[in-house]
DNA sequence: GGAAGCTGGGATAGCGCTTTCCCGTTTCGG
DNA sequence: CCGAAACGGGAAAGCGCTATCCCAGCTTCC
């Protein structure tokens, strides 16, 4: 009796994945050669491969309607070709824009986009980067503005550094933390320069609508806006914050209104595009029409902004561009990574900001 | 000499993954467990172990920050948790709706979500179908309306099936082709109701601006306007189409404008809410104040729809919940699939299109 | 009191693919 | 004309994990 070790044996082979796909396996053997070539010639190695067996192999992939296993070809090569994009919400127009150039980029990088929600909340957006690691990704992109002071923060760094130290890129694609890298519209900027553009043009008492001030996004844009300004003598008057969407430009407004400290503001700056086409809602429910009796301004020009009346004056960042570049920087070159770059914007004036009498418009 | 076959003899470990992640095996080592034992612990099997080990399990799992490789995991059990969504576009609401709802169920199911774009390429959509079969995922997510007459189709029907018949659940988000599941909105069914709805306020002639109409989606909403329209009377005076986009919305129209064959129409009714968008520009471009000298309708109730002016009439889907759905027939019970479900919409009546002199709105 | 069940744990085949090693042939340079 | 280098091909060792099989130690139950 042969000697063998316990708990060994034979034991019947696991059925094959229903009905099977095809394998490697059955590639080489219908083209009559071993795995070692058929992958040479699938993957075209270095390894130089006989055009005859080269041949033998692409047809025999073609008539098996062979589709590599990307989960095996991960595991044997150590990294999947995956992209991780982490946004709070997708059905979102600013993130959906910054998501379609992740995907373009990706697409052609070759790499698949696997995509998680946070909805917002840091607990959530923790344990997502936690799956993502499992799926051993090329890279991670995190999206959705930091939050000063969250307990989650130091977690959620210490998750991505660990990643970024078995060989993953992680690429914010707002305020980046710890010196990972960054890609991400120039708010200050933006804003600095929209302060300027509505100050040339008559403004000189803003009320700002915006989001929670604990919302790095926000506090970038405010501040932008007071130091564009600044220099021509303006201000801003108050500011009111509520949620970072429609509703909360409609209710801060609203406030504004009731409580009658929109008063002193010639110009209404809403923290986003959102905020601006709610706070323009409520000016009217109140009985002050935008774009005559106050100017209003937005921010990241959504596609509606244009199509509201009066047309909205907003900055324009190239939201699919910065996708496209986050995904490039990420599926770049090797190394660590730690570039913060900050894409400009445009500032978009349209008819909800009309130049004021005795406006110059003239620097 | 010790015999030995050819090709083989020691050689080196490949290298770790760059600094590697703690694997399974390391786990079980540290603590001093075997491999079964440790996966049995981390994926609460059905075999019991014992206090002692799981909490020594548990423990070592998180000192070593221990996450379960993904690919390793889907290659050992045969398919991936993955869910793949294929769209035309990601940067469009309509389908990043779809999208979010999508994402929220599989998160529930414990499924990562990958998601390919098309760009409305059918040729990409056959490669994207290919591709993501090498990820053996559970499901696939086929958004964008089916084409009529596309050669294409017959290939993106055996590349499914074939998925379909390897295990995998295969659901369209629009036409379903071949016996494959669909969850959809009834659009043929909206269309009418919105038909009704405005042959009651009292319009009569509808001019129809539209895409393709070689877009399944398209026929079913202009034929089933015209079933609406017809029991009081009314019905399409004329069709044009473009691209079913803003600006295809604002071309035709043009045109209409310009050759007079707006002339008899009292409404006019376009494919989609962005066609509508950009049809109300070409009207006031062309002198015709929407709302007031010419109704305007939409389609699909996208957030813009309440905040143009005049606000505009359409038919709201629950575009969440349809992608929700989808998932959840989707990572459902085992077995074959082909339901396809419709999931109705609601006609939402606004300010584009008011009640008309003499329209009694009664039945 | 011995057979038959549990129970909890360990050893180890694969899963499908990549990639080293190793080897028989050619092709060359000197 | 011979040894070296180049070339093309095959065998098989993992990658990290799951799940099957086997076993030792206890209970139970006639």
């Amino acid at each position: 009796m042969p000697l063998q070790g316990p708990g060994h044996g034979k034991r019947k082979p696991r059925a094959r994945a229903s009905s099977g796909n095809p394998t490697l396996t059955d590639v080489a053997a219908r083209a009559g050669v071993s795995l070692a070539t058929a992958s040479r010639v699938l993957n075209d190695s270095d390894r130089k491969v006989g055009a005859e067996h080269r041949e033998r192999v692409l047809r025999a992939a073609a008539e098996l309607d062979y589709r590599t296993d990307l989960s095996a070809q991960a595991m044997a090569r150590g990294s999947a070709p995956v992209l991780a994009l982490l946004v709070s919400s997708i059905d979102d127009p600013y993130f959906s824009a910054i998501a379609e150039g992740v995907v373009s980029s990706a697409h052609t990088h070759g790499v698949i986009v696997t995509i998680a929600i946070t909805a917002r909340d840091s607990a959530r957006e923790l344990t997502s980067v936690r799956t993502i690691r499992g799926q051993r990704p090329r890279a991670i992109l995190v999206g959705g503005s930091r939050i000063a002071g969250n307990p989650h923060t130091g977690a959620l760094l210490a998750e991505l550094r660990a990643f970024a130290e078995s060989g993953g890129r992680a690429v914010f694609l707002s305020q980046p933390v710890g010196g990972l890298g960054a890609v991400r519209p120039a708010n200050a900027a933006g804003a600095r320069d929209l302060g300027t553009a509505i100050a040339r043009h008559g403004y000189r008492r803003a009320a700002v609508v915006t989001g929670s001030e604990r919302l790095e996004t926000v506090t970038e844009r405010t501040e932008g806006l007071r130091r564009g300004l600044a220099p021509l003598g303006g201000g801003i008057a108050v500011v009111e914050s509520d949620t970072f969407d429609r509703s909360g430009g409609y209710r801060s407004t609203r406030r504004l209104i009731e409580s009658g400290r929109i008063g002193g503001a010639d110009v209404l700056c809403a923290g986003n595009d959102f905020m601006a086409v709610g706070a323009m809602t409520a000016l009217r429910d109140g009985g002050i029409e935008p774009g005559r009796d106050i100017a209003v301004t937005g921010f990241n020009d959504i596609e509606t902004a244009a199509d509201v009346t009066p047309q909205l004056t907003t900055v324009r960042f190239p939201l699919a561009a910065i996708g496209r570049r986050a995904a490039d920087l990420a599926l770049g070159a090797d190394g660590p990574l730690s570039e913060d770059v900050s894409v400009p914007g445009e500032v978009i004036m349209r008819a909800s900001c009309p130049p004021r009498d005795g406006a110059t418009g003239v620097r």
